[in-house]
DNA sequence: ACGTACACGTGACAC
DNA sequence: TGTGTCACGTGTACG
């Protein structure tokens, strides 16, 4: 039974430049599963289904290592829940600011705040640093989308250790 | 013109049992695309290539990010001289910076050093954050003790991490 | 002989 | 419009 060409008007050149894209594309698909089994360690089939399904089970595998590692970091400075996270409820019912978190690590704290008024809230800031017996490093305010992001630098008395605020 | 199909004898029922056979194979590895596509964050395009691409792309980070932390979960439990400390030696070896010290916790990254020329030594590290693909959010200079010290706030793209350079 | 895996050319669909 | 991606059936090689 003849099949009628008609009825795909492509001419014989542009067959033959679909047939040759399509053999650049399954080399390069093939350049990428070379490429996705070197990076995964231990694999011996290299079989493409294996290739994927270890692919899979690699990444799972170093998600959860990452976030045991990270919960444990987090763990040795004290809090277990929100990792590093502190206590931030007087700052937010000042109402000065918009978006408050803070995390230390080794003794040095970084607090990241949104704020309106740069001002008043470092002015405040700077004044319970003093109660704590902190030393100013160094402070910049930027304007950031119409509100402003403030960094302090702070040092501890006595130790050596850092607090890092990036407001 | 009539192909001879006594070359291959194979009947017809085996013939369509192996075409049922790649059907099931396809759609196995089609499964599988699916499955790493899901176990990677971030991913826009469904397309193969883009599937296979970004996990390797994801695989290096997560490796990367994996050995980071096993390094100073390692320091910290090991050599509690100095904690978290990352190599250096490039930036010593350069003679501008007197003295460096990095530490890391939660993806975010804290670096000071001391040094005399703060512009070549700014604009060397900002050279070094351009090649890691980080966007630079902050960057103060300050005089101190006859050297400088410089801070630089950058955010890794894609991820909502901080790096924070302590100059 | 059988099952498995792969590359190939081809038609179809999308932007 | 063509450029890129996909699924399909087929031939073929390996164990």
């Amino acid at each position: 039974m003849k099949i009628d060409k008609s009825i795909t008007n492509k001419s014989h050149l542009q067959v033959h430049e679909h047939v040759v894209a399509e053999r650049l594309r399954r080399q390069r698909l093939n350049k990428l599963f070379i490429g996705l089994s070197a990076t995964i360690p231990g694999l011996k089939k290299l079989d493409k289904a294996s290739i994927l399904k270890d692919a899979i089970e690699y990444i799972k595998r170093l998600e959860e290592q990452s976030k045991a590692l990270e919960e444990e970091a987090g763990k040795q400075l004290g809090k277990p829940k929100h990792p590093n996270r502190i206590d931030t409820s007087d700052y937010h019912s000042s109402a000065l600011i918009s978006d408050i978190q803070a995390r230390f690590c080794e003794g040095e704290i970084l607090i990241k705040i949104h704020c309106k008024q740069p001002k008043q809230v470092t002015h405040k800031l700077l004044g319970e640093l003093e109660k704590l017996h902190l030393t100013i490093i160094n402070c910049s305010v930027i304007p950031f989308d119409e509100s402003h992001d403030i960094t302090i630098i702070a040092q501890v008395l006595g130790l050596g250790s850092f607090l890092i605020f990036t407001v």
